[in-house]
DNA sequence: GTCTATATACGGATAGAC
DNA sequence: GTCTATCCGTATATAGAC
């Protein structure tokens, strides 16, 4: 498989606002008072992105249900018949973030078999995602803290096992003689770090003009070139 | 200099609580209605310590004056006594932070000459200040965004200048041919992720036995022995 | 399905005693 | 310096009309 770029990965997965709100939809049927799939997506699309850009900008608890009628345009009423709960609404959206997160990484995975191939494939949809969904996965880093203990178990579960995803796929790759080898783990680690920047300090990369596809290149190239060995250090 | 290890770091640099809430009542002398110097540094600690504990749990918006009472055995009344607001703890939280960490940057730094050992320096005073005052680190990072803005743009700013700080020392470190070129910019922002990882996953990194000693080294060890050129990739 | 109006509770902040 | 008691605004959530 040749390398992807973010165009391509756009045009063959669909994570249009319409098609996030219409799974959400699908996955959680009796969740909503309202039962017309075209009405619960068309106002979901409407409080998700309103959620995440309030929330995103001054917190999710400082986010008042009244600043989100505002800007919704619905009435307070109308929004809690799309969530039992303030805290359902978070529950929501990190549930999404996160089944979208496996689900296309896994469908992506797939399709790579050369286990330098597979590294670079995860790295780069793992940016993707957090590009084409950056307000969601900034949401999720900030206030998982404020999950109640089931749903934070579940996402601190995932975190740990995409890193343990990234350790194997550091590991094959060494194997197979495509990279140095190294202290897998650790490296996981940070390479993490790094893909979690992308969209933590989105609006620092933007104002530098950086694209998604240098970051990536940037990422994959101080992991592929990382050869330990007598140093020029003194 | 040689290199400089965490438990020499602690006995050289008094990040103690009280050392910290001493520099907090010298450096704002007419903010505390209470006037001796021992009494509000006894109780800065307390407050401090509690407020740390349960916004960093919590977040900062869900705390209230009420668990903050609780936590520190102090009445509401008492609290309000070391700040004239909720909002004010937080600025003085955030201020101490920062003002802490320029200071020890700039005196570690000054040691220093050889551009490969300053950038050694820099990276490993970093991760020594965060692993000192982890909680005060994930604060700050956490709820930034809660600032005033004028307290958030003097947060932002001294976050840019250490990252343009870890550019230069990168640069000269390649002019001195002591590491390899590379897109500095990008490089810096790199490894700014990767120092912030170890603050922001504290809990992750102690569950694993990694100590700091460790994880700078292996900071340190990635940059340092990158190596672009022919690769063995296909 | 959506709105207006409101019940109910909780949080920040202060007054005034000690 | 610290405590108790309380004021008052504001937040979540719901009831009931349309």
């Amino acid at each position: 498989m040749a390398a992807m770029s973010y165009s391509e990965f756009k045009k063959m997965v669909d994570l249009s606002k319409a098609e996030l709100c219409r799974e959400v939809f699908a996955r959680h049927p009796g969740a909503f008072r309202v039962k017309k799939e075209a009405t619960v997506v068309r106002n979901l699309e409407r409080i998700f992105a309103a959620a995440l850009r309030i929330a995103n900008q001054k917190g999710f608890a400082a986010m008042t249900m009244r600043d989100l009628s505002a800007e919704t345009g619905m009435s307070m009423g109308a929004l809690y018949a799309y969530f039992p709960a303030k805290e359902d609404l978070l529950a929501m959206l990190q549930d999404q973030r996160r089944s979208v997160t496996r689900r296309i990484l896994e469908q992506r995975l797939a399709q790579a078999s050369d286990p330098l191939e597979r590294l670079r494939c995860a790295v780069r949809t793992h940016l993707y995602l957090s590009e084409a969904m950056q307000p969601w996965f900034f949401f999720a880093y900030m206030e998982a803290r404020r999950l109640p203990p089931a749903e934070r178990r579940r996402t601190l579960e995932g975190e740990l096992a995409t890193e343990r995803l990234f350790e194997d796929l550091l590991r094959q790759a060494a194997e197979a003689g495509a990279i140095a080898a190294r202290d897998f783990r650790l490296s996981a680690s940070l390479l993490k770090a790094m893909l979690q920047d992308w969209y933590l300090k989105h609006w620092k990369h933007a104002g530098r003009k950086i694209t998604v596809d240098q970051y990536a290149a940037a990422v994959l190239d101080q992991i592929e070139h990382y050869r330990p060995g007598p140093g020029q250090n003194g």
